[in-house]
DNA sequence: ATTTGATTTAATGAATCAATTGAATGTTAT
DNA sequence: ATAACATTCAATTGATTCATTAAATCAAAT
């Protein structure tokens, strides 16, 4: 079986990748390090882990080629590796929305309302940004929005939301979004606006799809 | 953080399908069951598992939703999830044979000549074929051959092709292929056929690739 | 109903992985 | 140089995963 020998060492390093992607952890911080670079100091506060625990799992990130580093001074930045790393997370994404129904339930459950009514497509607020016949609301907290948010997304955290109603249009449609499609910030601020009489969707699948798929980015900060 | 739960969730039920994925022996299994249904004493024997610890990896993978089962008789049968599952097995197959170079190397070494010149993609060999200029010669043994194979091809698994070619055209341009772009039996069958003085190109992704993306299979045996 | 054959389940021990602690490294500022 | 800080490394412990064995289902044939 001359064959045998180099298809198993493929499926070995195969097996390696998706066992480094097997840790909630290491996912967790994925999907930080996914927001921008961060030192490990920070990567260990937002994920609540200890500082020895999220060194080990982004070196076992680092192994893998998921994620690279920079250092400067003291600190030591992580960032996503370079290329089509992004794409295998976004497939896998794609893969588990698609597929496992028990998680689409429990989506939608969270927030008791027929879903499809208020989703926007890409596509759609593509052309609707053109007319621009429509106001974009980003919920992130401030922090993710600064690193990076759609062209003209103006930013209101979710949890300050109902307290600044006013800065919003009434006279045009309202689409919020969030970092990914299963962040349930933009499924509660789409609730919220349209029980207060605005007309409100959600974009479909969030920032992360957004940049993923090559879309316009903006970063600078904005009122 | 009403966003946090749900998010975690996913990425739960993610890691797991990831740890899913993360064993050699099931992946292997999924390459087996890629091929067509087969039953579990089969593929306790295709994989040099024993019987027990073979079901249980393929209860796993049933779990994770990779494979389904049909019963017949005394033999339950296992197959590939129905669905999008290929695309997520593909995705990875694709991400790592773009990434990691170190396997690419590898599989270059094995065959110390340069890839590039003897490859020919599957666009070029659908214009081939309409104009019949080109003989399609399937190199994996004959049970994975009488399980689906490019239309019009001929069987001559790898070990019989010194004794057997008689039986390829000289006047006409071959393309080998095999299992998926790291069997290196087309390798090897290209390197032979070229040194005899045949001119042999090998197919780009192979036999599962070909399948994946839809292009019609022969099933019927061919002398 | 019993036997046979194919598969699954349960229980065990060995191997691997994860979290914690404390020490070690490397970088900047004093 | 030394102190202070961020990160990594090493050793320990507890938890999961894997393979093996033997026992338990479950369907077909006798």
């Amino acid at each position: 079986m001359v064959d045998t020998d180099i298809q198993t060492q493929m499926l070995t390093e195969f097996a390696e990748l998706a066992r480094t992607l097997g840790n909630v952890h290491r996912l967790i911080l994925l999907e930080h390090i996914a927001q921008g670079e961060r030192a490990v100091e920070r990567l260990a506060e937002l994920s609540a882990l200890s500082i020895a625990n999220t060194s080990q799992h982004l070196q076992h990130l680092k192994r893998a080629g998921f994620v690279e580093t920079r250092r400067e001074g003291k600190h030591i930045f992580y960032r996503l590796g370079s290329g089509p790393v992004l794409n295998l997370l976004t497939a896998l994404r794609h893969y588990v929305e698609h597929n496992r129904s028990e998680i689409r339930a429990l989506v939608t459950d969270s927030v008791n309302q027929p879903d499809r009514l208020e989703l926007i497509s890409r596509e759609e607020l593509l052309s609707r940004m053109k007319e621009d016949s429509v106001t974009l609301l980003d919920v992130r907290p401030e922090e993710e929005f600064v690193l990076g948010h759609l062209p003209g997304a103006i930013n209101i955290p979710f949890e300050e939301l109902e307290h600044r109603l006013s800065e919003l249009p009434d006279d045009q449609e309202i689409v919020a979004y969030c970092r990914g499609p299963y962040c349930v910030f933009s499924f509660d601020a789409v609730a919220m606006l349209n029980t207060k009489g605005l007309s409100a969707r959600r974009l479909k699948n969030g920032f992360l799809d957004w940049k993923a798929t090559g879309q316009i980015v903006e970063t600078a900060k904005q009122g």
